[in-house]
DNA sequence: TGCCAGGTGAAAG
DNA sequence: CTTTCACATGGC
């Protein structure tokens, strides 16, 4: 077993692996053609997809973009029943629809929301309001997920709470906006390839620099 | 057929 | 502080 890699070695080997996986997919054409906010997008998508596949949360975008609107203003004037049963594939629906509601009434006011605004709103925790603050106003705040947590873990056998697990990764990585949405991603990547919640080791990219994939050491 | 997916919050032990 | 549960839908 080779010494764990750094961070951003890591970083590397997984770019190198899976590419670049470019998130937050927006359809910039979209937003184009109806003069709409691609950071809309991005926000509801972030509360869509809580505890969901992404291809159900497409499934939802698609359909705002076809009995409605894509944007925090149409989130804001269409009743909550009418929501409801345009996002309702994404399933949690009900809450999702009130977080939206109080999420397009906050950023109404706020130009650039900060931590401390998106948590206080029933439904957006560290994750939700972090990726918002990373990828809808490129703030360098690091996300961290369940992901994250179970491959430091497998890696580096770290058993971090995810504040502890973000300011680690904020430590040992530059301070670099467009490297934290790329990991964040890369991870989200690698979880769903290899380290499942029952691992594939066999023929993980990392398996070689992994504390679990080497039961040995 | 039960488990799980790009979480959160409330309540109990 | 940690475990457990509800929140909901649909694919495998």
């Amino acid at each position: 077993m080779k010494l764990n890699p750094s961070l951003m070695g890591l970083y590397q080997l997984l770019l190198d692996t899976y590419g670049p996986q470019n998130w937050w997919p927006v359809d910039h054409l979209y937003h184009r053609e109806h003069k709409t906010d691609p950071k809309d997008e991005i926000i509801i998508g972030a509360v869509l997809t809580q505890n969901t596949l992404w291809s159900r949360v497409e499934i939802a975008l698609d359909r705002l973009k076809r009995m409605g609107e894509l944007s925090l203003n149409f989130v804001r004037k269409c009743p909550s029943e009418i929501l409801e049963e345009i996002v309702k594939p994404v399933g949690f629906y009900r809450q999702k629809v009130r977080t939206l509601k109080a999420l397009a009434e906050l950023l109404e006011k706020v130009r650039e929301p900060n931590y401390e605004d998106l948590i206080k709103l029933k439904g957006i925790g560290p994750e939700t309001a972090c990726v918002i603050l990373l990828y809808a106003f490129h703030q360098p705040t690091f996300v961290i997920d369940k992901y994250t947590l179970r491959i430091l873990q497998r890696l580096y056998g770290l058993k971090l709470t995810p504040k502890k697990a973000k300011k680690f990764m904020e430590e040992h990585l530059p301070k670099d906006v467009g490297i934290y949405k790329e990991y964040h991603a890369l991870l989200d990547q690698h979880a769903k390839k290899f380290c499942k919640s029952t691992p594939l080791c066999g023929g993980c990219p990392a398996a070689t620099y992994c504390l679990s994939a080497n039961p040995s050491f």
